[in-house]
RNA sequence: UCCGGUGUAGCUCAGUUGGUUAGAGCAGUGGACUGUUAAUCCACGUGUCCGGGGUUCGAGUCCCUGCACCGGAGCCA
């Protein structure tokens, strides 16, 4: 007899099997009982008949609570009445340990209670569902970026002062001296591009900011490529070609989370390339048109942005934004000093901001008088500076928010869901 | 920080114009049922009505105040 995962089910039609579990919800009609096994590759409903087995096991049966964990053994057969086709005619099976009021019933609950039993929520159909495809998503990156001869290189999450110098940062002592929680690995990306040519970070990203909206948390995780010899059209085609792969393995591996989900797949089958690019001008004059107040040279608020992508179906591609809106390390147009190479973008369906990126300042004197402007301590910056002193080349960037693309793939109206154990404001715990 | 909302049983909620003993469903326990999918049916009980102050003969309900949480804005991925 074979210990199995519920996973590999097909291929042990009509044998005796064993599989370790949880009780994941169980019924009983008089002689007959339903137990829906969990066993944290997919749920299978286990039969146990009165006459077929012994008078002690369906007692035992009948003491199973939610969540008891259970060995069970018995047949494999096919049949349709059960949810993915096939069942188990159970024989006998091994309690563990009984679980005893088990806080997540299988009613309706708030997502306060949720959140404060998230240790036990990740067990449930959904959240497993959407940490699996979280999973997906983090394994396509990593297999795009490998493929095309990147190299994975972590950048620090201590670090001594701001990089971008808006956001605010998680402040905590470090022998003695302040230190800050990393809000991006980007300036030490711009460091390893210049060694491995074609760089990726990514980790854990930290920011104080109190905001509390369904986008937002205190720690996500980001990845950012950055890239030497890249100019701003390139750098789109990256993160393009990038979100495409995702969306493609999403797809083809995991559609049957999707399908728990309720995910509208349609929609993600439309996302194609090329994205549309507009400029930040044209979206400007758009948006003046469609009777938006706004004024060139102001940042895009929610309500804007969610306007510009739902004039289309797949990411919109925004780019070309006023340099006071910017972080001081984008590059200038050539064409147009007012503004820099920078690119965003953004998500259909409302989701908003999911890359963010741009071409690098290289001209040492420039960056050193963006720094003063943005009145930044230049000496910070001194070995970020060096890498404009020795061999300075065209490169660029971007980050991509995780969370917010496994909140858009999963069609998830908060981003709680779409992290194990998520922080915000108002959450330290679990 | 600002704007709006919510707080009643383990959970999800109802609670009239202020009225006498605080209500339902689910969960739990016991029972019935051989094809259930959040099974169904019968029986069993649980409260710091978020805290504090006030108005009133009487406050879950009205007023003031504090707290917690939710959503949004700003900022951002």
């Amino acid at each position: 007899m074979q210990n199995i995962r519920i996973n590999q089910i097909k291929d042990f039609c009509d044998n005796i099997v064993k599989i370790n579990g949880w009780v994941y919800n169980s019924r009983r009609s008089g002689k007959i009982g339903f137990l829906t096994l969990r066993d944290g590759f997919g749920l299978l409903q286990c039969i146990v008949v009165k006459n077929e087995v012994s008078e002690e096991t369906f007692e035992n049966f009948k003491k199973l609570t939610q969540e008891s964990s259970i060995s069970v053994i018995g047949k494999v057969v096919k049949n349709d009445r059960a949810t993915g086709g096939y069942e188990i005619l159970l024989e006998s099976f091994d309690t563990h340990h009984l679980s005893k009021d088990y806080p997540i019933t299988p009613k309706e609950h708030g997502t306060e209670f949720l959140m404060s039993n998230r240790h036990l929520w990740l067990r449930s159909k959904r959240q497993h569902a959407i940490l699996k495809i979280r999973h997906q998503i983090i394994k396509s990156i990593r297999d795009y970026f490998d493929m095309n001869d990147f190299t994975l290189v972590d950048t620090p999450i201590f670090t001594p002062s701001a990089a971008e110098g808006t956001s605010t940062l998680f402040k905590t002592e470090y022998f003695g001296k302040d230190a800050f929680l990393a809000q991006t690995g980007q300036l030490y990306g711009e460091a390893s591009a210049m060694s491995f040519g074609r760089h990726y970070n990514f980790g854990p990203c930290f920011r104080a900011e109190k905001s509390k909206t369904r986008r937002h948390l205190t720690e996500f995780w980001m990845v950012e490529p950055e890239i030497a010899y890249c100019e701003i059209e390139e750098d789109m085609q990256w993160a393009e070609n990038l979100l495409i792969y995702i969306i493609n393995q999403v797809l083809d591996k995991r559609l049957n989370e999707l399908n728990i989900l309720e995910r509208d797949i349609d929609v993600l089958r439309k996302v194609k390339g090329p994205f549309p690019r507009v400029s930040y001008t044209e979206c400007i004059d758009q948006l003046q048109k469609d009777g938006f107040n706004i004024q060139w040279g102001d940042d895009f608020g929610s309500p804007e942005e969610t306007h510009i992508a739902n004039q289309y179906d797949c990411p919109v591609i925004v780019h070309r934004f006023p340099s006071d809106i910017k972080a001081f390390y984008m590059k200038r147009d050539p064409e147009n000093e007012k503004v820099v190479l920078g690119m965003d973008i953004l998500a259909p369906e409302g989701y908003g901001e999911i890359v963010g990126g741009s071409e690098r300042e290289t001209d040492i004197e420039i960056l050193i008088e963006r720094i003063k402007e943005e009145k930044l301590n230049q000496s910070d910056y001194d070995w970020f500076l060096d890498l404009r002193k020795y061999g300075s080349v065209p490169h660029s960037g971007f980050g991509m928010g995780l969370e917010r693309v496994v909140a858009w793939i999963c069609g998830l109206s908060h981003i709680r869901e779409t992290i194990p154990f998520a922080r915000t404001m108002t959450r330290l715990n679990p």
